[in-house]
DNA sequence: CCAATATACATCGGCACCGAGGTATGCTTC
DNA sequence: GAAGCATACCTCGGTGCCGATGTATATTGG
């Protein structure tokens, strides 16, 4: 999630680690702060796996900067990721949200669409959050106001972002 | 988030590893399903705690089973993980809707009014997901399609869930 | 009767993440 | 001119999670 993040950031402009820490902080930082302990090794093993480049800038406001530039193959990798995610990419919002934040970068607008396709998909299939035994049980069934909450709140999101899944599909088809 | 599940689920009755597994997936596994390799050093964990003690069984359908059962330290962890939330309990969706699942074994109306309240806050403070520079940037600003799905699914979910909050608060207060 | 599947538990190496701590610079404020 | 803060980068130990792998039993289907 971190990485796809550092990818789509750096898709659009050259940033140092700094910066890139206030980006991703903005982006998903209120659900989950980015540590620098989490930050600087992700850049290191980027660097190391060739999907970014490192040049070192005198600091405008202080210390010097490594300025990181996303490479070719990081470009291919960030491309990668966005077409063909995990699953948990699909399942996890909080992944979800990421991969959404940079579809763009996914130039052809029929693999977004997939990708699309393939969160339309899981949010169709039925799941139940809690089973008495075997058996789903509904929202109405059981007494506590917190799990019919729950349930509300999961449906009502769903609901939300089905029809602009649908909406969204629809559009894309049509180009 | 899988421990404060054990937690609740042991404590509405004794399961073994097996059926705990299915429940915890069927809570969260269609969000990241969860690995033998997660769940049993967990209970290992938990074990090593004090808050669950083990006893062996045999199987019903096949091998035989550890039953799990909560102590009396394993129900005042549960209270005070419920009671007193992590910061990322309150803001992750996946963490939070885990808590709320089990948020009724905290006996006390009032306590339970105190940490909706908390994700209140944390959801009525504004929060924008990308930045040009310093200035937040509003849906409309951007040509991307993905990324106003992303900021209009955010907006609609937490209308939603805005709505149960106060309600839910309001109807505990009135106890 | 054999294979496949569901039940049931467990370990191990690798890895990402986190918090704590460390280093250094430049600007602003008192 | 000292203190405090924002900028800017980095390491290290601890921990939890994951995938792979291993072990064993009972039922079901062909």
């Amino acid at each position: 999630m971190l990485e796809l993040a550092i990818l789509g950031f750096l898709r659009d402009q050259p940033l140092h680690g700094y910066d890139l820490r206030k980006r991703v902080a903005a982006l998903m930082g209120h659900v989950r702060p980015v540590a620098d302990g989490t930050l600087y090794p992700a850049i290191k093993r980027m660097a190391a796996a060739g999907w970014v480049t490192r040049k070192d800038e005198p600091g405008a406001a202080a210390a010097p900067r490594r300025v990181l530039y996303l490479t070719e193959e990081g470009h291919a990798e960030l491309e990668r990721r966005l077409g063909e995610p995990a699953e948990p990419d699909i399942s996890d919002e909080n992944r979800w949200f990421t991969l959404l934040a940079f579809l763009r970068h996914l130039g052809d607008p029929r693999a977004q669409a997939a990708v699309l396709r393939r969160r339309l998909t899981f949010l169709e299939e039925p799941t139940s959050f809690f089973y008495e035994g075997d058996r789903p049980m509904a929202a109405e069934e059981f007494a506590d106001p917190f799990r019919q909450g729950l349930l509300a709140i999961a449906h009502a999101t769903s609901q939300a972002e089905l029809a602009w899944l649908r909406a969204t599909i629809a559009d894309l088809d049509g180009r």
